[in-house]
DNA sequence: AAGCGTTTCAAACACTTGTTTTAAACAAGT
DNA sequence: ACTTGTTTAAAACAAGTGTTTGAAACGCTT
């Protein structure tokens, strides 16, 4: 009754909460567990009472921000035609390492392990990010109506990705140099459609150099 | 005489080379000046000597690398046609941020920097990067026939450019799900070619639909 | 040779790091 | 009452951090 409105969060979830903001601000090496702790408000000695040490609470926190980052969702739950189904990964790709809403350091914490890997990359890469990878194609290949060889359809994913994750990992020069286009409330749609519509017309031109080579 | 062949690199050069490396690899914080004069063959204490602290040793290092990635070349250097003009952009840019020949840590540094800013992003995207950045725009501007608002440009831009950047920022993942892609040679030829090709026709695209727009 | 500014060196400084230890307090279950 | 697992608290540990110091060695001009 009197702890009714106190959230009793755990403290090992506390502290995976300030573990991630605080690795995605300033990386692993840059982080000290006595800031983690402070922030987390619990004692010192938690972190090696609920992980073994500071590198599996790091461990723990990345896989629990790849884990909501790379919910699956099947094709078929995209939309109807190829065109809808690009938009929709696009525009959920977007959402999930961008959106306010959702906290930040997720994204953060991604793009720091792309960058500069951990030893968890390649469980990391086959678990998550392969699936994706893997959807992707598949509605590349809708869209150009299957034809296009395994590293056509590399290079353009890689194209599409690239697109996206521009919006992450250079978000502080995107601020400075346009600053118009992240201003407005709904700039992750408007981004979406324009990065949609630019592979779109992509896949379409690699299909059309394939079909008449010359 | 005798000291022909022996390279008299000075101390200070050899500590900026040094620190690119180990700054590229694991960052400002987590980079030690220990292993940064150990790697430079010089003592612990040159450091402080030759820059103030460890603090103005990266920045220097960043200033170097920032310098030579980002070689001014005017647009008339670069082709005739604006589809060759977009191409020599786009090889250039990823030449100087993958190439082998050159020093890996450019690149890396750049990465970094661009992700985690340091308090020296404001005068780096002026000095630096807007230059190349209305370059760009200019080119595409070339390719659409003088048809983009500002925005577009922008939208377009960041497309070329986050395709660019995914070859260096997601390398650790493109190994592991394209290699194929890295193998051949001239890989940043192909890549080079891919991203020009896939990127007109997006630029198309966008003049189509503002022609007619529905 | 002597003097000079520049550069190198080993040692130490004060401080922070991750981790461990010991103790005690708390809630819940038997 | 007595465990049991959880949480807090304060202190200390060894190792590593960036930085400073003072003296020695160097290269050069006078």
């Amino acid at each position: 009754m009197a702890t009714l409105s106190a959230a009793p969060i755990p403290a090992r979830d506390r502290l995976i909460e300030a573990a991630g903001e605080i690795f995605g601000d300033h990386g692993y090496e840059g982080a000290t567990v006595r800031e983690i702790t402070r922030r987390a408000k619990v004692n010192l000695a938690a972190i090696n009472y609920y992980f073994r040490d500071k590198e599996e609470l790091y461990l723990e926190t990345l896989n629990h921000a790849m884990r909501t980052i790379f919910l699956r969702t099947q094709p078929e739950d995209l939309g109807a035609t190829p065109e809808e189904q690009l938009l929709a990964y696009i525009s959920g790709l977007l959402q999930r390492i961008l959106n306010p809403a959702r906290p930040g350091w997720h994204g953060k914490l991604l793009a720091r392990e792309l960058t500069s890997p951990s030893r968890l990359l390649n469980v990391l890469v086959e678990t998550f990010i392969r699936p994706h990878r893997d959807t992707l194609h598949m509605i590349i290949q809708g869209a150009a109506g299957g034809k296009l060889s395994e590293t056509h359809l590399s290079l353009i994913g890689a194209s599409v990705i690239g697109q996206c994750l521009y919006y992450r990992n250079c978000r502080a020069v995107s601020e400075r140099l346009s600053p118009e286009i992240l201003e407005a409330p709904d700039y992750l749609d408007h981004i979406a459609a324009h990065i949609t519509q630019f592979s779109l017309a992509g896949i379409a031109a690699q299909v059309a150099s394939k079909k008449c080579p010359k």
